[in-house]
DNA sequence: ATTAGGG
DNA sequence: CCCTAAT
């Protein structure tokens, strides 16, 4: 949005934009194995400011790497359609990676593109509704064209011409935005990129060097940006070696089984050094840490900022950054960090609520141990096991912080005593997911993507109602219920019940605090004087469904703070004493508010008064109705 | 599931 | 905001 001056923000405007958005779209989030479900609320939480909140700024450039991070390791969008086609159709849409920019200004999609696991590249070309004027424009991989020539993809010239006509496009217009987000986001290496590279900046992408037999170490820098434009549909300014090959090399196998050095790529299949052996392990050791090493030594100081590179720093910083606070004692758990993220079965990314609750314990935490399983394959299904992992300790939670085992997409990790709190997901049907049948990793698939079509329905549900917020699946209070699943009350439900203990959850979490912004009083208010204060439930469905995050609770505690706002806040003005630490931060609610506060607790009040005696009689059997009406 | 109220 | 009790 643009800084609204003086009056409200064109919010019918930006509803529609979003609503319409959330008709086309979906986040989904891909787990471990490949497989999809819908994005949790936390994820979605992330970004969703990036679209309805009013007291957000509009994202500065330099978060489009952010956002970009977001959708290329946590959520992906879909389009609805695609989703509903059936499951045989979904079942093509195992995505393994993604990226896709977002003008965020204009909410325009401006680019897309999938790349999807078999390199079958989904069509997403679609537009939202026209008064909306998006338009999504996808940048073919290369790898489409040479994999769907059959084997060996030499000459795909007219190919790679018609294509690069429509990528021409898109790439002069989202470049540019790019280039502006490296451009602000970017403290060191800031150097001008060198000349060829900018040069290439508006001109076709030159697939040459990818066709056929690469080999990465031969390249010069240069001809490695290139590339790697060439292949993510985007220019970089990394110049760091090692990780363009490695980015590179992954982008062609569409892998993240990728040695940091010394490979070649044939067939988009990652071939040795010596052409011999394949590499399909791990990366060793030793080249992460080289990679993390390298990361911090390049953009020092550069923690919050995204770099120069949303990929740089989406992929390999964000693992050294995310963990680096980690006490290492062994390196067994970073190690195990990276290896999870850099693998094909790489688990979900840690959400911020959980990256925060993470760092507050890591200030003590005595273990260290958040040793996810290293192998965690897809057949290890230790999940269902669970007296396998217990929790080591139920008492000591103020010291230590015992890890438990928890489920993510159908693997086994193990995760700090903390931050259990799953919002959005629908447990029910993750439950069963898990239960059903784990061995059967391909069942995976189906069963997930079962599970999507199943909450379709609801989830559009949750999803109408919050006209400004389509990202957010409204979750009351993100409760964590022991089981409810009908009978399924194995294992699993147990470990999600234990770790529902109210005595061990109490105070280790808490919903993400969001300062009420003055349209939202205004909006209860309203609400208030509408349908009367207690139907909180009503008047967050009709007056909040934009704001997903209130509950009914919430706005029962925001008008009793109004109320009692009123009480103490607006006669304490009157004689001159509030003083209060003006605080310039805060933005005090405007007296006229609480008049009409004051005025409309008095009203209701005294409509029970009729049965019952008023509560509130303190101070305002004067003033009442004459003041505030300068609003409604 | 929603509301009210205490913390 | 969280939690609980009471609807």
């Amino acid at each position: 949005m643009i800084t609204h001056s003086g009056g409200r923000t064109p919010e019918p405007c930006r509803a529609m934009i979003t609503e319409s958005f959330e008709k086309h779209f979906k986040f989904v989030q891909v787990e471990g194995d490949g497989t999809l479900v819908p994005a949790t609320e936390d994820d979605v939480l992330q970004f969703e400011h990036f679209f309805h909140d009013e007291k957000v700024d509009l994202p500065s450039v330099e978060d489009v790497g952010h956002v970009e991070e977001f959708f290329s390791n946590e959520c992906i969008l879909l389009k609805k359609s695609d989703l509903e086609g059936g499951s045989s159709k979904l079942k093509t849409i195992e995505l393994n990676t993604q990226k896709l920019g977002i003008d965020l200004e204009s909410m325009q999609l401006k680019k897309m593109h999938i790349i999807a696991q078999e390199n079958r590249l989904q069509s997403l070309d679609d537009s939202l509704s026209p008064p909306l004027k998006c338009t999504v424009v996808h940048v073919q991989q290369p790898d489409k064209f040479l994999t769907e020539q059959g084997d060996n993809n030499i000459a795909q010239q007219d190919n790679a011409s018609t294509e690069t006509t429509k990528s021409t496009v898109l790439n002069d217009s989202f470049s540019a935005e790019k280039d502006k987000a490296d451009a602000c986001s970017r403290p060191v290496d800031d150097t001008s990129t060198e000349p060829s590279v900018s040069g290439v900046n508006s001109s076709v992408p030159d697939f040459s060097i990818l066709r056929g037999e690469v080999c990465l170490d031969d390249l010069t820098i240069r001809e490695l940006q290139e590339a790697f434009r060439a292949i993510f549909g985007r220019q970089t300014t990394v110049k760091d070696k090692i990780w363009l090959k490695r980015r590179i090399t992954m982008g062609l196998t569409n892998s993240c089984d990728v040695p940091s050095s010394g490979c070649v790529v044939k067939d988009y299949k990652i071939i040795g050094k010596d052409g011999k052996q394949e590499i399909s392990g791990e990366i060793t050791k030793i080249g992460l840490q080289a990679t993390l090493v390298r990361d911090q030594v390049i953009y020092p100081g550069n923690e919050g900022d995204s770099p120069s590179s949303s990929y740089y720093q989406s992929e390999d910083q964000q693992s050294s950054k995310r963990f680096k606070r980690v006490p290492l004692h062994n390196d067994e758990p970073q190690e195990n960090h990276l290896a999870e993220q850099c693998t094909n079965k790489r688990t979900r990314k840690p959400t911020k609520r959980y990256i925060e609750e993470l760092s507050d314990i890591e200030a003590h935490d005595s273990t260290g141990n958040l040793s996810l399983p290293a192998k965690r394959t897809a057949h290890d299904e230790v999940l269902l096991k669970p007296r396998a992992a217990p929790f080591h300790e139920l008492e000591s939670l103020s010291t230590i912080y015992p890890t438990r085992k928890d489920t993510l997409g159908g693997f086994s990790v193990h995760v700090p005593y903390v931050s259990r709190m799953r919002r959005g997901r629908p447990r029910k049907d993750f439950i069963s997911f898990v239960d059903k049948e784990p061995s059967v990793d391909h069942n995976g698939v189906q069963t997930a993507v079962g599970m999507m079509l199943a909450k379709e329905g609801e989830e559009r549900n949750h999803v109408r109602k919050a006209s400004e917020v389509p990202l957010m699946v409204n979750s009351e209070r993100g409760r964590i219920e022991a089981v409810d699943s009908k009978g399924v009350q194995n294992l699993q439900a147990n470990v999600y019940n234990v770790a529902s203990k109210p005595k061990i959850k109490r105070g280790l979490t808490r919903k993400h605090h969001r300062a009420w912004t003055l349209s939202e009083v205004m909006k209860l208010v309203d609400g208030v004087a509408q349908y009367g204060a207690g139907k909180w439930s009503e008047i967050r469905k009709l007056s909040f469904s934009s704001y997903s995050y209130r509950t009914s609770v919430d706005l029962k505690d925001k008008w009793r703070n109004l109320i009692r706002a009123t009480q103490t806040q607006l006669p304490a003005q009157k004689d001159g004493f509030c003083p209060r630490k003006t605080n310039p931060s805060i933005i005090p609610i405007p007296p006229s508010i609480l008049l009409r506060v004051k005025e409309l607790n008095e009203l209701q009040s005294q409509g029970d008064a009729f049965t019952a005696p008023v509560k509130f009689n303190g101070q305002n059997s004067k003033i009442v109705q004459g003041k505030g009406s300068g609003f409604l």
